[in-house]
DNA sequence: TATTGTTATACTCTATAACTATA
DNA sequence: TATAGTTATAGAGTATAACAATA
């Protein structure tokens, strides 16, 4: 067996890093963003919790009272996608839909007492998490991730 | 009309901000993702490239002579869904499915004249996405966000 | 027996249109 | 007329099993 072409060898995966690629934020972003993305789905499972789920269980329990177009507004999804979502955590009696006094059309979303308690233990896993994440880099790489993130949203959004 | 609970008004977005949510590097990593690929979809899209198609061709013009299973490995995804995006490319007469001398099972993907020209102004395009991305930040910040990026990928993937 | 490219398929996530009941 | 929650649905993106040709 040979190697296939021009410049490929054909056992070395470290040939993309001499690809334009390896530069690129989007790629590098979409990389990170996967690998965080299954890390924390795996931490999260033992509590029977989905990403999603946990982002919905935090603003609810930071928020009691919510209103469903406000909670999907701030998890940046259309409504509809947010009502499997919310059938899925009340039937893990997390959280309830009240009515709403004045508006017969909205419902409240309200944080059990277990919801509470899953939230907090949740969110000692997510710490966890995080804290792998940052393994050797230290507090200050971890703000400055955060600004640049935060920059490059509120930048792009702004078109 | 009234406030619907406690502490969630209802025309202010920015509440938000009093959640935990805010500061959770994941939550933060997505909204970046999602706003960076739609930017990087509308500008890429007058040239008829979707953001994976750009990012085959750019590995493809970089890396002549490469196999699909060596792009599916480089692009981080499974060898089945590469195939429809191949035969994009292809059909665009932006890449070529060659023989493999010495392995006729194999197929070396080479990029046309066409396919290096427009992988040329697509990366220009890619550059004034990132540029504006960026914008008042610099490119210290730039290299930062890289660097904590491949350090958060390379961590967790090791696991 | 293992691997390359491929087909078929399924599951998740996301996006839109339209319905109902209220406002 | 507009809005809140909902239903149904369709489109991406992604994952697995299995096949034919070849190693």
């Amino acid at each position: 067996m040979e190697t296939p072409a021009k410049s490929v060898t054909q056992t070395d995966p470290a040939w993309v890093d001499d690809s334009r690629l390896r530069a690129l934020i989007g790629y590098n972003l979409k990389r990170a963003f996967n690998v965080v993305k299954s890390d924390l789905a795996v931490a999260l499972a033992p509590l029977n919790l989905r990403v999603m789920t946990y982002t919905a269980l935090v603003l609810i329990v930071d928020n009691p009272g919510l209103r469903q177009a406000q909670l999907a507004d701030a998890l940046d999804i259309e409504r509809p996608n947010l009502v499997s979502l919310i059938d899925e955590l009340e039937q893990s009696e997390l959280v309830t839909r009240n009515p709403v006094p004045g508006d017969r059309r909205a419902r409240a979303l309200v944080p059990t007492a277990h919801g509470k308690r899953l939230c907090a233990r949740a969110n000692r896993v997510v710490e966890d998490h995080e804290a792998r994440l940052f393994d050797g880099l230290g507090m200050a790489s971890r703000s400055q991730l955060l600004a640049v993130l935060k920059h490059a949203t509120a930048v792009l959004e702004r078109v």
